[in-house]
DNA sequence: ATGCATGAGGC
DNA sequence: CCTCATGCATA
């Protein structure tokens, strides 16, 4: 029934807020990534059981031989589960199951979130940080997001040679075109000698019915593949258009697609930094439990004297970062 | 180019 | 409270 895939705005027929936007009821997909609450805690268990054991062991160790502690964080693949054979019952009711062991792993998570503080703090960074490893060039990405575009079942070909191009009505999801296209378009638009903040601006004069301007944020995510798949495919026709234009525009050298200023000064949003040592202890934690619960943010806001919402929303980022495009070394 | 943030929409 | 698209602010 979520037929609608809208990824990019759909501005409000009044207000030009800016902030407006109808997406995706994609959160299927985190039915089809993560297990259902009750899933979830016997993954969790499992998952949960061999990292705390390691844990355990790592403290015991640690605090026995005080030295440096070949510790190695693992893979914290949050898509490790993603048996997405199991079709999910998408309206599962949001119960937790709470065993025993739950205060036994918080324990020991709050050990190991002590443990991994200092065992990072020290230098003993682990080799195998793929869990976020670098923003950067990231090689590889554990696992592959199984983006179900509205349809939990929907078999969307991402990864294949030549993709049989599917009924469902948006273009073709092939990776190697949208990273293709990503690249011509950058190095056409800078023929051009537009910047990224220009082609934001100049889509809205493309009076594309829904489509409205973006931030120089989102052209440059577009050019760098740094978007959820999904957005890449939404915006891709937009900016396809974009260039058609601006390209004929300069041909004629007639019209050619104003670039519009923006001259609001409303309020200044603040940014919090968060340091180094925070930063590695969220990264390490985030390793073991990409979805701590409210309490768990809470309790690691409080080791880390962060305001609990920044933890939380540093999570979501996370989380969002480890979704997004940039392939893997499968081709 | 990217980190932290907002807000809509959905359970 | 989450996901997802998106953007301001900034290194």
């Amino acid at each position: 029934m979520n037929g609608k895939q809208q990824y990019f705005s759909v501005h409000a027929p009044v207000h030009e807020p800016k902030y407006s936007s109808v997406h995706t009821s994609s959160e299927a997909m985190r039915r089809v990534c993560l297990p259902a609450p009750q899933l979830q805690a016997n993954i969790f268990g499992a998952f949960d059981e061999s990292l705390l054991a390691r844990a355990e062991a790592l403290a015991a160790a640690d605090l026995a031989k005080p030295h440096a502690t070949p510790y190695h964080a693992m893979n914290g693949g949050v898509c490790a589960t993603s048996a997405s054979s199991s079709s999910i019952s998408s309206s599962s009711s949001h119960h937790h199951h709470h065993h025993h062991h739950h205060q036994l792993s918080q324990t020991l998570e709050g050990e190991l979130l002590e443990h991994l503080s200092s065992a990072l703090a020290v230098g003993g960074l682990a080799p195998n940080p793929s869990a976020l490893a670098h923003q950067h060039h990231l090689p590889a990405v554990a696992c592959h997001l199984h983006q179900a575009t509205g349809h939990a079942g929907l078999p969307h070909a991402h990864s294949h040679p030549h993709l049989p191009l599917l009924p469902g009505g948006d273009g073709d999801s092939d990776p190697r075109e949208l990273e293709a296209f990503a690249e011509r378009f950058k190095q056409r638009r800078i023929k051009l000698g537009v910047t990224q903040a220009d082609v934001g601006s100049a889509l809205a004069n493309l009076k594309i019915p829904g489509v409205g301007s973006l931030s120089q944020s989102t052209i440059c995510r577009f050019e760098s593949l740094t978007l959820s798949h999904n957005n890449m495919i939404a915006l891709r026709p937009v900016l396809q258009a974009w260039l058609d234009e601006a390209e004929a525009a300069h041909r004629d050298t007639s019209a050619r697609t104003d670039l519009m200023l923006n001259g609001n000064g409303e309020r200044k949003r603040k940014r919090t930094s968060i340091a180094a040592p925070e930063k590695r202890s969220l990264e390490a934690y985030f390793a073991i439990q990409p979805r701590p619960s409210s309490e768990k943010i809470a309790a690691i806001a409080e080791k880390l004297e962060l305001k609990k919402n920044v933890v939380r929303v540093w999570f979501c980022n996370q989380r969002q970062k480890q979704k997004r495009m940039k392939y893997s070394a499968a081709h």
